[in-house]
DNA sequence: ACATATTTGCTGAACACTCATTCAAAATAT
DNA sequence: ATATTTTGAATGAGTGTTCAGCAAATATGT
């Protein structure tokens, strides 16, 4: 069970958020934390116990124990143990969408820098931890048998893929490619989703290893354009 | 609950077994069927189950109805279901390997060859089924967590790349390609994985085209020794 | 300011249910 | 007759869900 003060703990708290109510937010911790804010920790705290026990042993015992709250909070906060799962792969989604958003945008309009800057975001810290990898792994495992997860696991391509293929198109016509953009495509997503999954399995296999390996799929695919290095 | 007769159905049973005889092995059905036949027909079952079901809804009683068989009849042939489900990946390993281990045998002794075999064989009518590949992929999600799956999953490739980056490196060699040999097998590797795991999720992705985008690769990566058709 | 009422967030014990496992009895084979 | 295989009901541990009640925060009254 979780420790908790129950009677003075009233005082150390208004004291805290008065005296040091220091920089961001209002609603931190404590009572005062916001429906939003629990969400958000629940979530975090479901992603770290699909890591930890996988799939099949994630309990929603385990989750509220990792998030330090009492048993029922799921249920409270969330409908169902479903329902939770589903808000948790959605958040995974999302931050993976706004990852690959910001790269392209910063990446300026060059179609090459784009593509680069594509396939490093995949390797980013932000996005591609053990924890991360290792809870996107459960949900694809489920995936199948789910109509859900599918839908959400695949929103990750419904435009990734199209932007993907229409600049493998745009480099192809630059360079004077002979090969089908198609299958290139296709073959690229794979690799970096297969390369995910060895770095999740963990064969002493690290980022940037694997960021490196995507690159040397650049490199075969589009001589023109990369070097090692950087797009030219 | 599964329908059964219960005091004549030895007698139809009895004529099956003696009348129709028919072909290959003495063993078949019935309480005849040997020890090693029985875990087999469970196994079978056991790979439905989890593509039907994924990994965290298959039950035991699932897998019994799947054999036509009784509730109990797992902790007989097999100890516990975790024994089950070990012996379930064990045996689509062991697959997995005879499979490859035949197409190399067969495909002579000229290193591009072999490569055009060993890509071709992963996308075999045999192994690359649905059914299967979500077998595969429901290990795989729960492989974080288990050291016992991530061994067998990783058997997998333990040979197996050893002999990828050992073709590549030679096909370097002949055609006086300029990539780095480790890490263009681990993004071919990675990429014939992840087109796996896209087949398995199923946004009409067919076999041929996934078969189509690996040879894709290979083209850009070996452009001297294959065509679309095949090894030159 | 203080007291009281109401709302909101949270708790944890109780409940219902699923499912792996066990085992005595039955069916079958040798 | 004995050994082996199979059955299916019983068992018990584990887990998602419910809900009455508690406590903090906020609103309202004095």
């Amino acid at each position: 069970m979780h420790l908790r003060l129950k009677k003075n703990s009233t005082a150390v708290r208004m004291k805290l958020t008065s005296a040091a109510q220091d920089a961001t937010d209002t609603e931190k911790r404590g009572r005062k934390a916001s429906k939003e804010t629990r969400r958000q920790q629940l979530i975090e705290a479901t992603i770290d116990s699909l890591a930890k026990r996988g799939y099949s042993e994630t309990t929603l015992a385990d989750v509220a124990d990792g998030a330090g709250l009492s048993r029922g909070i799921v249920n409270f906060h969330f409908e169902s143990k479903e329902k939770l799962l589903i808000a948790t792969l959605q958040y995974m989604a999302d931050e993976y969408a706004a990852n690959w958003g910001a790269a392209l945008d910063k990446a300026g309009d060059k179609a090459a820098a784009q593509l680069w800057a594509l396939v490093a975001c995949d390797f980013d810290r932000k996005i591609c931890t053990k924890r991360k990898l290792a809870a996107w792994c459960a949900f694809w495992g489920e995936a199948k048998s789910r109509p859900t997860y599918q839908a959400l696991c695949g929103a990750r391509d419904v435009k990734y893929q199209e932007i993907f293929l229409a600049l493998c198109q745009t480099l192809k016509d630059e360079g004077g490619y002979a090969y089908e953009p198609e299958g290139m495509t296709l073959a690229l997503c794979a690799s970096m989703e297969g390369l995910w999954l060895r770095l999740m399995m963990g064969d002493g296999l690290t980022r940037e290893k694997a960021h490196a390996a995507a690159v040397e799929y650049l490199l075969v695919a589009f001589p023109t354009h990369f070097t090692r290095e950087g797009p030219k």
